[in-house]
DNA sequence: CTTTAAGTAAACAGGTCGGTGTACATATCA
DNA sequence: TGATATGTACACCGACCTGTTTACTTAAAG
């Protein structure tokens, strides 16, 4: 059923466990070809430069969240949850996108690019569901959750303690808790 | 009055401002050297290794808040007030220690352990305010103010723009008015 | 004056990096 | 069959890295 993965599909594959696992600047493209079972020259065939796969990483990872209909509070606390299943796994390196802007730090860098649109795209899905419950002021809760997320992200980079993506959702049930208007807050029954 | 720095003091001043504005691993030695005015040979004098500078360098950085007799309150978020001004400041480049655990990777270098106390340490600054104040649950809301924290310069790597602090700085103010019993929040007057 | 500590300048050693050049193998398709 | 595209294997380049060595200069202390 699964096609072979082409030798652009494998490096890619490998670019991105090894950037991410174990860093932009820390893995060299012979480390990449030689994990993706491909010569160098192949490599250089399919991404023109380093810079060019770096490029490809990120944006390969630009998932985007696939649109649900289960309650809007479920889903943003489900992010959470997510979140907290990230950090106990063990290959958790934080956020790939703010990672690869601090170990490159140039500001030009494509990365830095790609990396503005993600985090955007992220508060903009935090903002749409806000609106749909009705949140006041969705566009700066929205901020605040996602900043409450990147928190997440950056601390489980220093400790991976779980407990800190726990204390991160219940601080976000409070801030939804606040600011979703008492009108939309019936009870939802078993269904 | 103010004697002339030392080549220790200089090496360590160069370091840090070149291990901060343009990351550790983009920085090399010969560079901080010159910057400091000094020849690698001192350099090494003083610090045997570039990893051992670079344990210099965040200690250094370690910088404990200056008690304050100020409502804990304000001190709290007066935190956020910081984080804002951080975040107009040119050279900005995200928390240092997480920064250092992201372009390091290994986590037994002495670089992870230090970051560990340092997040610690500010944990427990928001904690004893927070157990003045009466808060309840002053650990887990201590944890949460923090990631916010976290988040904010987390978040300003990509996008430094400081309403992300003030986003924030709201955040904490609902946490707390959330986790403050009514009784302790009696109107403070002008002084 | 001489000794000793601490500094400079510059070359060097051994290694890794990103990236290229060359020669050879394989597979597809006209 | 033979042309073309795509792959491999591997040596090679220049640049830069951490860290060391050598030889020379200062400056203060006994």
């Amino acid at each position: 059923m699964y096609k072979t993965p082409s030798p652009a599909e494998r490096i890619l594959a490998a670019a991105d466990k090894l950037f991410y696992t174990k860093g932009i600047r820390a893995v060299g493209v012979d480390t990449i070809a030689a994990e993706a079972g491909v010569s160098k020259r192949t490599l250089y065939n399919h991404y023109p430069s380093k810079d060019a796969l770096i490029a490809a990483y990120l944006t390969a990872r630009f998932k985007h969240i696939a649109p649900s209909d289960a309650p809007a509070r479920e889903q943003i606390l489900g992010a959470y949850d997510r979140l907290e299943r990230m950090l106990v796994d063990g290959s958790f390196r934080g956020c790939p996108y703010v990672n690869a802007v601090t170990e490159l730090g140039d500001p030009r860098h494509a990365a830095a690019k790609i990396s503005i649109q993600f985090k955007e795209q992220r508060r903009l899905w935090y903002r749409a569901l806000l609106e749909r419950i009705g949140a006041k002021d969705p566009d700066a809760l929205a901020t605040q959750l996602q900043v409450l997320a990147e928190g997440v992200l950056a601390a489980g980079i220093v400790r991976g303690d779980p407990a800190v993506a726990r204390s991160a959702r219940a601080a976000a049930e409070v801030l939804l808790d606040a600011a979703v208007p008492r009108s939309a807050r019936r009870k939802r029954r078993a269904s």
